[in-house]
Formats: C-alpha cells, structure tokens, sequence
DNA sequence: GTGAAAGCGCTAACAC
DNA sequence: GTGTTAGCGCTTTCAC
C-alpha cells in the first residue's frame, strides 16, 4: 500500500526476465499453460514479489469486460433486499466480479438514468429487483447486449430470466392455515397491481379461495397502493369502517407482505379490534423483528440470501461465452415456508 | 440500448467534421472554453443524435480515475448501515461518482481482501464502516494514497478523517433520562470495546454515572461480545443470575445498542422480571421496528442518511485536486436524539 | 514456448 | 481554436 508509482505488467516482465506478453499468458490462468512451467513460476514469484495487482481498467478497455455487475433495488433500508444484496454479491466476489448497488428510490425516473449511466461504465451485466409489470426499461433490455436478470420482480413480457420466490404456494399455505384453523371468510389486502408480486399475491388468493369452496364477497380483495405500513394501515381502515352495518364480515386478513401486515395491526387496535382474537392476520416475507411486534406475525418465509445467490449465478452463465446456450430464459422460483406465530388463531365463535 | 457496436468519440468526431481531440475538449466542461462556441454546439448535436456514452474505462485508464468509490460495510442486513449506504449513495450519483458496496461478514480477513480487491480495480476513494479500534488494514490505508473517511466507527490511530455520531451526548441523554425517572442504580450492557461505539458508549456511561454523582458497584458494566440479541442475551443473564444473593441491584440499563436490548429484552422475560416495572432499558440507534416491540424500546436515534451524506461529502472535498487542502483530518459528530417509548418508566419503589 | 507489435477509446501535451 | 501525436496498461494476434 506504498504510495509509489504502482508496479505494472512490464516491472513483472522485466523482473522475470521475460516479455510483457509472456507474463501476461503466465498470469492469466486460461493462457497459463501455453508458456512453460518454468517460466510460469518464475512470473508468479515476481508478480508476488513486486506485489502486482492488475490494473483494472487496462484489462477492461482491451477485453471489453468491466467486471462489474449493476445490482438494482427500489429501496436498500427495505429489508426485504440487503439479504438478496449479501447473497448476489458473496457468488459475485467469488466470480471476481465487483457488485454496484444503485436504490433507485422507487422512481422508475431514476431506474432508468441509473441504469444507463452504469452502462456507460460498461457494467457487464444487471441484477434488477425493481421490475415493474410493465416496464419500458426492461423491455429495451431483454433487447441489449447487456444481460440482466430479474430477481424478486418479474415483469410481463417474459424476456428476461427471473428469479423469485414461490408466490402462490406461499399465499394457498396462508390460506390453508387459516382454513385449518376454522376460518372460513377471509380478506386480503393485497399490494401494489403493479409488481409481480402484489398481482401473484392476489391471484394466488383468489385461486385459494375458490379452491377451498371459501364464500367471496365484495371489497374482499382490496389493493394497496404500496408495500408500506401505512398504505396498508389507510385500505384496512377502509376495509374495517365498511362493517358499521353489520358484524365484521371476515375474521381473516392475509396481507400483501408483513409492511402491509404491520399497517392492518395499526388499523385494527385504531378499531378497538384485537389480533388474533377477532381477526387473524398473515404477512408475507418474514422480516427481521417481525417476530417481537404485538402479536408476532405469522408469515410467509422467503429465501432472499438463495434469491439472491441464485439470480447472481444465473447471470454468471449468461456471462459465461463458454457455457452452453441451451434455454437461457429461465423462471426459477424458490420454495417458501409458513411460520406460525401468534396473530393467527381459531376465529371467534359466532354469537349466538 | 441497440445491439451494434457502440459509438465511439471518433464516430462523434467525424459527423461533426471535426478531430476526436476536439470533440473531446467540446465534451468535457472543463475543457469545453477552449473550442469555439459554434463548434462546441455541433460536437454537442452530434453526441446527442449518435447516442454517444463515453467509455468509462478508456478514460479512467487515461486519466488514472475509476470514479468508483467503495463503501465497506460488516454486513448489509444490519439495518444501522442501508440508510448510510442511501445517504452516500445520492450525494456520490450526483457527483457522477458509482458506489461499489462491500460486505465483510465482520470479518477482518474479508476486509482486507475486499479493499485490496477494489484498489486493484482503482477506486478513488473509501467509505469504511467497519473500522475497528486497533485496525492495521486501516493504518496501512491512513498512508496511502487512496483516499478514505471512516464512517459511523472511528480507529485508534485517528489518522483519516471521521464522519460519526454523538455518541457521547447520546449516552448521558439515556442516563439523565433515567435519573429523571428517578433511577440511581443504573447498569450498562456494553457492545464489543473492539469498535469505537462500544467504546466511546461504555466510556460516556462512566463519565456519566459520575457525573450525576450515582452508586457504582461490581459487574456495573459489562461488555457483550458483539452487537447482537444473541450477546445481548447471553451477558444480561449473567447481570440477572448474580442477583440470587439478594435484591436485583440495577433498576435500570443502558444497552451498547438496540440489539443488544432485544438480547436484554429476552433475558428479563426468561428471568420472571417485567420491562419496565421491574427494570428499565434504553437502547441505541433507534433501528426500524423497535417502536414495535413489546415494550416500544426507548433509544438514542442517530442520523444515519445524514452521516452517509456527509462521508461522502468529505471524501468528495479529498477527490476533488481544486479543493483548499486545509486540515483534512476532520472528525465529525452528528447530533442524536433521545426517542422515549414505553421500555422505560419510574424505579419500583423500594419494598418497605 | 516466447517475442514483437498493434490497439482497445480516450485525454493532454504540444504544435500551428 | 483546432489538429497531431503519444500513451495510459493490458491482451492478443502474428511470427518464429
């Protein structure tokens, strides 16, 4: 870490006794054996001797190869993401490819300048958890050179390989649980129609629903406009006002995620309703503490580190010249888990 | 965002009928005075009609500046470090600087070889919130030519520049809190003294205990292992278990961190004792959802986004050759705040 | 198996 | 004010 001029190929060569070029083919592990052991060795000892590190940018302008891969969140302080950073970026470094993360804080404005000024820097591919269902931006990509791979979002056209979690069998283990547990007239709060996740969420309930030979009713479905405490404490106090002519007409809630979940708590104490007692609440994603809040949530355990690790290697073979071609537009979707906790119980017994 | 070959300065060049050499001066702000405004305007046209995006590595390998900054962090999933990231991250984009995100698993090993790494990629500068307090990668990097301000933990040496919080006034602002309630015996749960904030934390609860002239006494401080619930735990049921020989001798503590109060939380609960009838607790960092435990935790909130801001700010003045050099080695403390919930309340009376 | 030489796309020092 | 030229540090043909 000296201050000096910092050595390059050529000190290496010169050290070695040998031609640029040749230390270059010595170094490189792919072309290391079209030079002998001997001289190899002798490359390797000087390299470490004179503390050679690469020069990162002269390799990228000759090789076209940045070795940097954009990753693309709407929001980094939503937990929901850091994990799938942590687990895309520890198979990155592996790969010897450096991670840039860029929050495009929800803006699809700001999606798209962050995007084209990475491509300006020549960014070898994207890792982009901010799809929305539809998306210009993602659209002109799947028709790039640059390879980019959905995580946790997909988007409608179907261009792009995808990596995520396992929506709707996340959603029909919510509602089996509650049916389990006597419930019978459940509501959802489903989140925003325009992510893949809040439209697989709601259809996934519905199919549960019918599946289950559930009665439906209106206002059972209701959108929030975003995956946020309070979008979703603002559409429960619309759906828990509505019963002023009659009883509550469900004793079920499954939310759009645990944000969502933690606004519907919000709502329910405002109404002098208790959580499990009168009504039965299931989040989505199982974040961190949602196990302490009053009552801990039952939710819906997703995979993020595997999200993504494996949306990380999924581009790494899109990446890979010599990997073969075979189906490149893959939809991987991994298995989530039900975790019970205590804001689900048996629904209050009808009065009678 | 088409698939042929990108265009280059000289394609710009040529349909402006110019030489590259000029389009570039056009190009670029600070050389742009040096062509004619008439010229400058059609280089302009010309790159705007072409699409033209620079190569980010051309010019770095010219003029020896990535314009990548790095910014380490122990582990993204702790929620104390996103917002800094966000906060770094908008003020490094509008300086047309690309945030490089690092995770070390709290792991010096890791540390080391994720900065070597990023040198040899020729990052202009580093954030570093993973400082410990004896750190010899830091001391190594404290004298060398890359630039570096440390965030949120600072190093012994004191030989970068400081970006953190008011550790300080945010531990004697707990304890006045504490003694206004009418508490006198008063415990710290300390975070690991390996990282400043563990240190500086435990160091101001001293201080402060003398100062209000308050009974000290044996096991009065105790340091967890890490900034964990885990730890946290583990070394309040070691303070509780003491106390079989007679009354609990703390009516209040003050936790290293709210994750370590979690950890207190659990332990209390394991031990019979109710929070805060029994003891009072007063976490640190104000972390998201600690409103909503049970109890809501009193804490000390620190300006996370702003302290990301204002790192990136201060190595921005190091980046940036033009600025006055003046003392560079600033050291920064941001105000904090006391957030008052529900862990906290008067000392039960003594039994009498 | 190794040396020589060209060139990735850009900027900056030097001419004119 | 603009053209010319060299060169950042590396990889990769092409010779031999």
């Amino acid at each position: 870490m000296a201050r000096e001029r910092r050595v390059k190929l050529a000190d290496v060569a010169r050290v070695a006794g040998v031609h640029p070029g040749t230390a270059s083919r010595a170094l490189n592990p792919v072309t290391r054996d079209q030079v002998s052991r001997e001289t190899s060795r002798r490359v390797a000892r000087a390299a470490q001797r004179l503390g050679y590190v690469p020069n990162a940018m002269a390799r990228g302008l000759r090789t076209a190869r940045s070795h940097l891969v954009g990753m693309v969140v709407p929001d980094v302080t939503n937990p929901l993401f850091p994990p799938m950073v942590r687990g895309a970026e520890r198979v990155l470094a592996a790969a010897g490819l450096t991670l840039v993360l860029t929050d495009t804080d929800n803006s699809a404005a700001s999606e798209r300048s962050q995007v084209l000024r990475l491509r300006a820097r020549g960014i070898d591919g994207f890792l982009i958890a901010t799809a929305r269902w539809e998306d210009d931006l993602l659209a002109e990509l799947a028709g790039a050179a640059t390879p980019a791979v959905l995580l946790n979002r997909d988007t409608a056209g179907g261009r792009l390989p995808y990596v995520g979690a396992d929506e709707r069998t996340g959603v029909h283990l919510a509602v089996e649980h509650l049916v389990s547990l006597g419930h019978r007239r459940i509501a959802c709060l489903a989140g925003p129609q325009d992510t893949s996740t809040g439209r697989e969420r709601a259809g996934a309930f519905r199919q549960a629903i019918r599946q289950h030979g559930l009665p439906t009713g209106r206002g059972q479905v209701r959108f929030c406009p975003a995956f946020t405490e309070p979008a979703g404490a603002a559409t429960a106090r619309r759906l828990l006002t509505n019963r002023r002519h009659g009883p509550l007409p469900w004793t079920a809630i499954v939310a759009g995620n645990d944000l969502i979940a933690l606004g519907v708590l919000d709502a329910l104490s405002e109404a002098g309703l208790h959580c499990p007692t009168d009504v039965s609440l299931v989040g989505f994603n199982d974040l961190p503490m949602v196990d302490r809040v009053t009552p801990p949530l039952t939710t819906i355990r997703l995979p993020l580190d595997a999200m993504g690790d494996l949306a990380a290697r999924t581009l790494l073979t899109r990446l890979d010249p010599t990997a073969p071609p075979g189906n490149q537009l893959t939809r991987t979707l991994l298995a989530v888990e039900l975790t019970v906790r205590a804001s689900t119980a048996p629904p209050p017994t009808e009065r009678g």
